[in-house]
DNA sequence: TGTTTACTTAGCCACATGGCTAACCATTTA
DNA sequence: TAAATGGTTAGCCATGTGGCTAAGTAAACA
């Protein structure tokens, strides 16, 4: 079973990918817009949109021979939920550790 | 300025690692422990292992024969950090068109 | 000391990725 | 309708990635 974190993080491991999502979150852009910072070829930069798109983080509409790019915010709270799990377990773990380092500190003072 | 987040999210990217970060916060274990559940030859998932390591996800130590596997927690919370500001974004233009789209009805019901 | 155990190194392979140029298509605009 | 604009397709290339086997090293154990 092929998770979708997989295209997901993948897709965002990427710089220029990065780049576009944080602009993307500003509001939909066109392709051409989305590609003048980057100082890359045109359709280098179309793989990149591709890419996103097969991994869900993004759609893409095209309006006459412009093609807008328009932000998939479920992909990026799935992948934020994935991260906080993980957090979340290893602060867990990390409480117990301290209880029972205490547990042994105050086990150690009743020797005395 | 090749951020980190390319070398973290390119690490958490594939399935095999993720399994392993599933494992590591748990607590820290042994290469050969960590290799068991996996249908994968030990060097391929030493190379696995390398990639973490460099991402910086992981530390690791060799203790007599055995080498241990740690996980660092702050390669994670930055990469949440990043989504977690993403969303943000968003839910802000969201509030914002919410709030423009009220205005527009309020004043359509005026023209009344 | 000889054997097992637990990695480790070396080296090979197929396919994916990110980059390019050249040429093409479809909508505007003049 | 001719020219300009905005993408799109095709195809090439170098490098990176995930997989393998075979053989090596170093610590533990018998």
């Amino acid at each position: 079973m092929a998770n979708h974190l997989d295209s997901f993080f993948s897709a965002i491991s990427d710089p220029t990918r990065r780049a576009v999502i944080e602009r993307l979150v500003e509001g939909p852009a066109a392709v051409g817009e989305l590609h003048a910072p980057h100082d890359i070829a045109l359709p280098t930069f179309l793989k990149h949109i591709k890419v996103l798109e097969a991994s869900g983080l993004v759609r893409t509409e095209k309006k006459g021979r412009v093609r807008v790019v328009h932000i998939e915010a479920a992909p990026l709270a799935e992948a934020e939920h994935w991260l906080t799990r993980q957090r979340e377990v290893w602060e867990d773990r990390f409480d117990r550790l301290a209880a029972l380092a205490e547990r042994i500190e105050r086990s150690q003072a009743d020797d005395l």
